[in-house]
DNA sequence: GGCCATACAGAGAGCGCTTACTATCCGAAG
DNA sequence: CTTCGGATAGTAAGCGCTCTCTGTATGGCC
């Protein structure tokens, strides 16, 4: 909280002074809205660019308009999972003539809590809240309520890659349906010992991913593998694969609950001096962009995250809302093979 | 511009009616900066949740205090490299009790200042404006005057990655030594046809990336190879690499301006069935996380982002700038190696 | 030459909050 | 039983804009 106080900005009664004319004229010319003889709007042009004149938005809003703003939400701004997702939100919006800002809540609940009330103190058109949600049940209620309030405050709030709530229509992502196609994929491939790494605890996109994996496994009559906690990153990837590798009885693929996490299982078993698909076969979710560059290029499933971004965006600008989740589609790369008989 | 009105909000007045206390009281409750009696604070904070009532941070910030709020502008909040850099300033500025939003700009002058007068207008802290500066002279002057009315409106602006302005402190990347550093990593294994594929004209980036190359090209005596613009993302790189891969006298090295256009010189070549490095050796520059992921991990220029962003996000937050610009530091992986004999 | 539409410009009432400055109420001190 | 001073609560003056009403020239017209 810094308590210095503006430094006595110039304001549009200043301007008005300076150019000779009512403050009323200043922001007709301003806004051009309303008819201003043209020596007047040059006058008053000059003095707003002799005064360096900044509008007061805040002013501005206040006296009338909203804030024409959307804020998205995410957990991590350098994660290209939620980056594709804000820019598809962004094109969107800014298609609607509105401006997008984003911010990071580092997954905490709390930040995400923070970062709400900010934007709706703004009175921001709409909140896009991207990735799956932490936080448990005690969370949700907490975000219902803001939800809400959210709507009193005459601010949307759009999820995106998590569900619904009431109040605040969500563009969802059948996580379940694609991880089990995965877990599918790899058993049709001969694997019966499969190490699962999930994302983090208490978050919904980890709990349906792990849902669709025990689907798959469960239809095959086939038992789970070794379950490992990760944290949707590289290096949590590559710990718990190095654990993973190191076991006695070591599985003969490994999924990650997304790419970034599988690309650190990649470094794992590069450093362990094992050949990926030969010795271990490794998959991921989402199909970001590295996983194609990967050594070796990454099968995983891909999350058509432009477009989670747009619906997410579409709704936030006030269009209705598209029915229907999106469907991740299974991409087979290089990283799965049949497991080597032993 | 959307033209709808508010739908009524609730109001400071309405919670001071339902609680039956003057307005002021309901704000003192609400700031907890003036002693309130225990029951006065009990009733007016029931009627605050039973109207689900939000502050109206412009009518608030109108009357006194300034927004806590910190911009950062980056081309494509779908690039890690400015992921990297944003996180890095959210780090710093959110340890200073300030709230962080980014926005993308498209690396369009015009989106920038757009967002920048926004920002502006709503009464930011600061602005950082990561990235190379594009859009020339004219540009840049429009910047500087952007500049000077940001002062006047009592918002700080800080550059990250680009060179100063008259009042807008920069923390710069030393990129033309870097690049120099690199190519003359390339020159030491013996190539001497080096093809280079620049960033978009007219950024800065691109240039004293560029520039750097020629500086080592030039010392070592050594005539520059083909030449090819590019967009800093991985299509650009591979529609560019498959050109020069195409050539009747194909270099035996190709320098990328970064690492993402390094990622698809790696795919043009893996596409051409020509292999990194033994056919030929290519470089990146920023060394995203992918660089260690690609297919060969990728011999690049590391560049601090991390701190890159934390030195913009410390300045903006009010603190003094640190003086020097960053060192990048040559990072020699698997994809540059001797050049095969003819 | 008198009238009225036309084109501008100014006045002034808020928008929803914060914050001096005042006004009460009460128990304690004199 | 007054007189005070603390503890609370209320009043009201803005903060910097926008926008509806009101003027007031100006010029075209009968």
């Amino acid at each position: 909280m810094s308590d210095k106080r503006q430094p006595a900005a110039v304001t549009l009664a200043d301007v008005a002074r300076r150019a000779g004319v009512s403050a009323a004229t200043v922001s007709r010319v301003l806004n051009g809205n309303y008819p201003v003889a043209g020596r007047t709007r040059d006058r008053v042009l000059r003095a707003v660019s002799e005064l360096d004149y900044v509008v007061n938005a805040h002013a501005r809003s206040l006296a009338g308009r909203t804030s024409d703003m959307v804020g998205v939400l995410v957990n991590n701004v350098a994660d290209p999972f939620f980056g594709l997702i804000a820019a598809g939100v962004q094109a969107e919006v800014s298609a609607a003539e509105l401006l997008t800002v984003i911010a990071g809540t580092g997954g905490e609940p709390d930040e995400e809590l923070r970062y709400v009330e900010l934007l709706m103190r703004q009175r921001a058109e709409a909140i896009v809240i991207a990735g799956g949600q932490t936080g448990g049940a005690g969370h949700a209620a907490r975000l219902a309520a803001l939800v809400r309030r959210a709507g009193a405050a005459g601010t949307r709030i759009v999820l995106c890659g998590r569900p619904p709530l009431p109040g605040a229509p969500a563009v969802e992502i059948d996580n379940r349906r694609g991880a089990a196609d995965l877990t599918r994929h790899l058993l049709a491939f001969g694997h019966r010992r499969i190490a699962y790494l999930t994302g983090p605890a208490g978050n919904t996109t980890t709990e349906a991913r792990l849902a669709g994996h025990r689907d798959a496994l469960a239809a095959a009559g086939v038992a789970e593998g070794p379950l490992r906690e990760g944290t949707f990153d590289r290096e949590g990837g590559r710990r718990a694969a190095t654990a993973i590798l190191a076991m006695a009885d070591r599985p003969t693929a490994i999924v990650a609950a997304n790419d970034l996490a599988a690309a650190g299982v990649l470094a794992a078993a590069r450093e362990a001096g094992l050949a990926v698909p030969a010795d271990v076969s490794v998959a991921g979710f989402d199909d970001l962009p590295i996983s194609r560059d990967a050594m070796p290029t990454l099968t995983t499933v891909r999350v058509p995250l432009d477009e989670l971004g747009r619906r997410a965006g579409r709704i936030a600008a006030g269009q209705a809302a598209e029915p229907g989740g999106l469907v991740p589609e299974l991409i087979a790369r290089d990283s799965v093979s049949a497991p080597a008989s032993r």
